[in-house]
DNA sequence: TTCAAAAACGAACCCGGTACGCTTTATGCT
DNA sequence: AGCATAAAGCGTACCGGGTTCGTTTTTGAA
């Protein structure tokens, strides 16, 4: 129903602004292209691209977002949630990474890590995820007092957590950035995702001595 | 020397801009304050404003940077990293809140929680020194390698301290601008920064059994 | 007093983003 | 098929943050 032909188009449309501008973004980077340049060799007028996306920054960074929050909510009964997490990276990393277009995501990592702009751009929404992720951890409850008076050993928490999955993500797309095959950073990835869930789940303590070594 | 008059008005002038400044943004919100107004009610041409801070966000952020890598390269010999951290903000908690322009640093602050392209403005600049750190960490055998590619660990430990400092700092302002009294702010805060890196230190698993009785 | 450097200035400009009012085009109904 | 309507696209003018540039004022020192 509502095969519309209207909404065909409108989706063609979103394709190529969305094309066009990776393009232009990894051939001279996010900064050096401007707006007007995307919507006139996508042919299309600079309103209408705000149209479809609100921002130059949404062009690259729209729909990459992860639910951290979801993780804890629905995770199976009985499992603690940092396991939930555990688990979820683990699969993650494990996952055939020729499920999905490796070609495109690349571009992408690229221009994002390429441009401060952008990194800024990621570490904001990551704050938003952050809250959710406290509320989720400490406010099952649902207390409905003002955030951030008892629960901070929740925010602690999920600030910790966001900051470790987005330090594995960093290194693992600098590797990829960096020319590594994706089948070898997938393999470091398990490695350290592992590194960096006991670090969360037994303290810096557990780590002590090997640090001595070379930090000292 | 050079006691030079040019170089107090000078002073005088950014010191002017700066307060105009905080005080617009205090009475109508940063966004829907514009520099041209903040010029103008500073008696000085937009450029000149431009030449003395070179964003309009710098109005705010300017010299509220803190630096963590040198609490790490800096510590007493025999001290580990953490500790250091941790005496660094035990001390900070305690100190006599009266020692510095309360009112002033609380407009400030209440100015930067309301708006939340200020608050993101705060956190791009923790990325930059959560590299610092994690370079003062793990790199003291400093291999000219690129970074990210061994020492995982270091940008690990990197990000789980900033996260939590600045949990903590979230969490003691926003008492502060909620209207609760500085002293019983900072006590809390002195609990919290235990709490904080006891969590760092020992990890996830020594909270469980508290964390079963609220969070399921 | 004079002179060069520093600072301030005004005006025009660039870029991201919005508001407004106008044309085009697909769609649903008859 | 034909028509009204609503969605989508468009052009232009505008706004605010920020830069460039050439000019004028101010200041420190000879």
């Amino acid at each position: 129903m509502m095969a519309g032909l209207r909404e065909l188009k409108k989706e063609q449309t979103r394709q190529r602004i969305c094309e066009v501008a990776l393009r232009l973004f990894d051939e001279r980077g996010y900064e050096a292209v401007t707006v007007n340049e995307i919507a006139e060799a996508a042919g299309v007028a600079k309103v209408t691209l705000f149209n479809y996306f609100p921002t130059k920054e949404c062009l690259v960074l729209s729909g990459i977002e992860e639910d951290y929050a979801r993780i804890v909510t629905e995770r199976p009964p009985g499992q603690s949630p940092l396991d939930a997490f555990r688990a979820h990276y683990r699969a993650m990393a494990a996952d055939d990474p020729a499920e999905a277009d490796v070609g495109a995501l690349l571009v992408r990592v690229r221009v994002i890590t390429a441009s401060p702009e952008l990194m800024a751009g990621v570490h904001k929404s990551h704050i938003g995820q952050r809250y959710a992720l406290a509320a989720a951890l400490g406010g099952s409850t649902g207390d409905a007092t003002d955030d951030a008076t008892g629960d901070v050993t929740a925010h602690l928490m999920a600030a910790q957590i966001t900051a470790s999955i987005t330090t594995l993500q960093e290194t693992f797309f600098h590797r990829l950035t960096s020319g590594m095959p994706i089948e070898e950073a997938g393999r470091l990835l398990a490695q350290e995702v592992e590194v960096a869930f006991d670090l969360l789940e037994y303290g810096f303590s557990s780590k002590r001595g090997e640090d001595c070594e070379k930090g000292n």
